[in-house]
DNA sequence: TTGAGCTTGTGATATAAGGCACACACTACA
DNA sequence: TGTAGTGTGTGCCTTATATCACAAGCTCAA
């Protein structure tokens, strides 16, 4: 209400995008790296759409909230669209992020090799533990949780990654807010609470199986 | 269409329940353990509300999909409904997985902690990598993945968990897919096919991330 | 017993997301 | 230069999801 009737929505300006079309966007960049490896130069809402099973309709109007990167008759140039999407999601750069939780989980994290060639850097790594604050953990060294707010100004880091036991996860979420990050990316079994100019992305795969036996349970 | 008219949707019978709603339920069933452990016997839609950050009308009418736990005037019972919405989920029993890929990935997700506890035992592992077959991780012996179809038969394994490189995932899930297996975790960042009747659940921290730097770029 | 105070369950309504279908633009080839 | 073929962008409609708001049920205390 109070927004001028007769909205025509132009491609333009600072018409919201739904979180849903966000979520999605990485995932047209994952496929059209795939067509980029293999040479293809234009591709189509269609076969976009059945690599990724869903409707062109969908690909089309998910990209025209961005732009129009098609050509009618063509299709949509497979590097231009890439690099486009790339920029849209602030992916033509790299971020610094932070590990806290050096336990099991925080290891693999660490030494998990997927993050780096997409951009994401782990620089710290922090610990309550003091067996293991000093040490080095896979070329990151570890520091106490205290150390959280200096660390996070100095190495400019945007992202918290939360790798600590469900108790701890709230208070050391808290801390790196209050160090300034802005995304955090929540590997604790909890409901996490942040501002809302803080991102907070959960990765939980047993609560992933726990909706998934709905469907099992013959 | 084809429906008689003039559906009144008394919670019954063979109503389907939306995927989302399903998604939702391990939450409540994770607070309500909260609860639980602290001696609460009652609680509020309101209360269980504020704790997860949403609508209690959302919750209630969640709830509603399955039957009337609520009291007027009271709430809910912690305790019974804790139960009641395990038995739905499928979560009053145990389920046995397998997992496939022993990288640096696999070992983590066979050396993570929290599977067991709700549930889900990882009974089997494979690989490809001659090095590493008829080797023990954690406990588990390792098999050739030429092994899955009578591995997953002889332990009534109903969940395969995928860890292979993105290249070989697909090839994996068709495997574990005649195998019989009913629902696959997929840790590879790739869109994976499976009949309908399997269901699919992806965990792509890096795709989180990837959507998330939509939001952090100024 | 009655009545005040809560809180559920759920129709009705509002909002959000998805899909259809077609005018229009571009290409290629004769 | 014309025309057949193709595929985008998007208005409009459908379907799905969320919220509102209230009658009805339960509790407790007088």
């Amino acid at each position: 209400m109070a927004i001028s009737p007769a909205r025509t929505n132009r491609t333009a300006d600072s018409i919201v995008v739904p979180d849903v079309v966000v979520e999605r966007l990485p995932l047209y960049v994952r496929v059209l790296a795939g067509f980029e490896a293999r040479g293809t130069e234009m591709v189509s809402s269609e076969q976009l759409g059945s690599q990724l099973d869903m409707t062109p309709a969908q690909i089309r109007k998910d990209l025209s909230y961005f732009g129009r990167f098609g050509k009618q008759g063509r299709g949509y140039n497979v590097q231009a669209l890439a690099l486009r999407l790339r920029e849209i999601l602030g992916l033509d750069r790299s971020w610094n992020a932070c590990l806290v939780g050096v336990g099991r989980l925080g290891r693999a994290i660490i030494s998990y090799p997927g993050f780096a060639p997409e951009g994401f850097n782990i620089v710290s790594a922090f610990d309550m533990n003091p067996a293991v604050v000093g040490t080095m953990v896979d070329g990151i060294s570890v520091d106490a949780i205290s150390e959280i707010k200096p660390v996070v100004e100095r190495l400019d880091i945007a992202i918290g990654i939360v790798a600590v036991p469900a108790a701890a996860a709230q208070e050391v979420i808290d801390r790196l807010v209050e160090a300034g990050v802005r995304g955090i990316l929540n590997y604790a079994p909890i409901t996490a609470h942040a501002p809302g100019n803080v991102k907070i992305k959960n990765i939980d795969p047993v609560m992933s199986l726990q909706s998934m036996t709905y469907y099992l349970k013959t």
